[in-house]
RNA sequence: GGAGGUGUACCGAAGUGGUCGUAACGGGACUGACUCGAAAUCAGUUUGACGGGGAAACCUGUCACGUGAGUUCGAAUCUCACCACCUCCGCCA
């Protein structure tokens, strides 16, 4: 959500930034403009009406005595009260379409985010690891299958298509990632949460999945929660209608927790494997800062989730997203992509994204700089590190061996009793 | 799930239809005075959102007493619904 005040008064400059996203932004903000004057001069109005009715009912309550006079007073007030309902209505609707279109303009991206309307324009900003692309290598959902760490068949049966039950070692592998990764962050200072897993609409809304992305997510029957997409959602609002005090940033937290998301846009995506489920688990690196250290904080966030690709020694690519492809509340985004040698190619494994005061703005979390500042919309900086299944999927294809084995990473050893390979 | 109670500013806590109620009183924090300095004391300040005026420090209007609706000329105060917390009973990992 953007400053209403700032966009009033520098329209052209959204126009110009926003337009790098979509050209049709800018006839939405036209929309919102024309909105903003109407709901302030009816604000005004009602505001006039409002005074009066105060001031006569003063004034009753001064002259109880005077019969004559507390009559005329109370007609005047009921006249009053006639026109301004209906003022009052136009006033509330105006201020509620005007917040509904508000929520739909994207952040501006950076300067450093390369012009682009799709994945194409996106900038690889480095590679690390030596991929391989032995023709021998089985998908991961072959030899998961084979090895009887991952089952399909089962996971359709007790519940649908997309989900999956991991097994035996594919279990504890599972187990040793969510471990490994929360026990990274851990060291780099991020303090853990376990929060719950059903959160309300506020929540939601909070971060940015509703009301636009509703239809997305799975929400229980007959009560206002829904089951977390990310831990995003938690984390974030942990802080939601808070000042973060000067001595607190910057605010670091990582949490585990299963995510559950309806893909109902991808249909024929992925539908083999473990890369696109329902219900995944993903460890989220989320940070609250100030304005001045959010870029350095993202960069340090990213990585921080870098390294973990690193300490198990998967090839990985790190891309910038351009301006067409980066989603809707970032003003930057890294993506980390990690080899996948039988598809021969890199997949999304973590998403980190700077939303500079955009989602502080909408969920209102603030922080003084200084103790006796005025507070002001703090920073919220997030990504994944990383999503669990995607690393054991990208472990069974990097780790293969040609007699159809797993390696187990030597970071993960003494998270599975040592076991050093699958059998 | 049943019965009762509570929800007021940074914290505690008064106020049960108007009459200096942005809201007493106490505490905390901040500013100033006294002091060589500090403590104590005294004086003052201490919410946010959305508007209007101004270059600006500032002036000014409206709204907000858990949330939302209602009654009334007028609501922290009365009515209804919802939410949260506390106590007791029931149930339960």
């Amino acid at each position: 959500m953007h400053d209403l005040k700032d966009l009033r008064t520098r329209p052209e400059y959204y126009k110009e930034k926003l337009s790098k996203r979509s050209k049709e932004l800018i006839s939405i903000i036209d929309e919102i403009l024309t909105l903003d004057q109407k709901k302030r001069e009816i604000q005004s109005k009602a505001d006039e009406f409002r005074k009066r009715k105060n001031e006569i009912a003063d004034e009753i309550g001064r002259s109880k005595d005077d019969k004559e006079k507390v009559n005329s007073l109370k007609s005047e007030s009921a006249n009053i009260n006639a026109t301004l309902s209906t003022v009052e209505k136009e006033e509330i609707d105006l201020t509620h379409t005007l917040s509904e279109k508000a929520l739909w303009l994207p952040n501006i991206v950076t300067d450093s985010v390369p012009f682009g309307e799709d994945e194409t324009k996106n900038q690889e900003i480095s590679k690390w690891g030596n991929p391989k692309n032995e023709k021998w290598i089985k998908p991961h959902w072959e030899i998961g299958a084979k090895l009887g760490l991952l089952d399909f068949e089962r996971g359709v049966k007790i519940s649908q298509s997309r989900f999956t039950v991991l097994s035996g070692m594919g279990a504890k592998l599972e187990r040793a990632l969510m471990n490994f990764m929360l026990d990274h962050a851990g060291s780099k200072g991020y303090k853990e949460i376990f929060p719950p897993i059903l959160v309300n609409k506020d929540s939601m809304t909070g971060t940015g999945q509703l009301p636009k992305f509703d239809g997305d997510f799975y929400k229980c029957e007959n009560e206002f929660l829904y089951l977390v997409p990310t831990a995003e959602v938690p984390i974030t609002n942990l802080h939601r209608d808070e000042v973060v005090l000067p001595e607190q940033l910057p605010l670091k937290y990582c949490a585990y927790t299963p995510c559950f998301r309806r893909e109902a846009g991808a249909a024929s995506k992925d539908t083999r494997g473990i890369i696109r489920q329902h219900q995944f688990n993903k460890i989220e690196l989320v940070k609250i800062t100030s304005a001045e250290q959010s870029d350095s904080e993202h960069e340090a966030l990213t990585r921080d989730a870098e390294e973990i690709l690193e300490k198990l020694e998967i090839p990985y690519r790190k891309i910038l997203l351009c301006s067409g492809d980066i989603g809707f509340s970032a003003m930057k985004c890294y993506d980390l992509e990690v080899w996948f040698p039988s598809q021969n190619t890199y997949r999304e494994i973590s998403s980190c994204s700077n939303f500079g005061s955009f989602q502080a703005r909408r969920i209102n979390i603030k922080y003084k700089a200084n103790p006796k500042d005025k507070p002001q919309f703090a920073h919220t900086i997030n990504g994944s590190g990383l999503a669990i299944g995607r690393t054991l999927a990208a472990i069974l294809e990097n780790y293969q061996t040609e007699k159809g084995t797993i390696l187990v990473p030597k970071i993960l050893q003494n998270y599975l009793g040592e076991i050093k390979e699958i059998i």
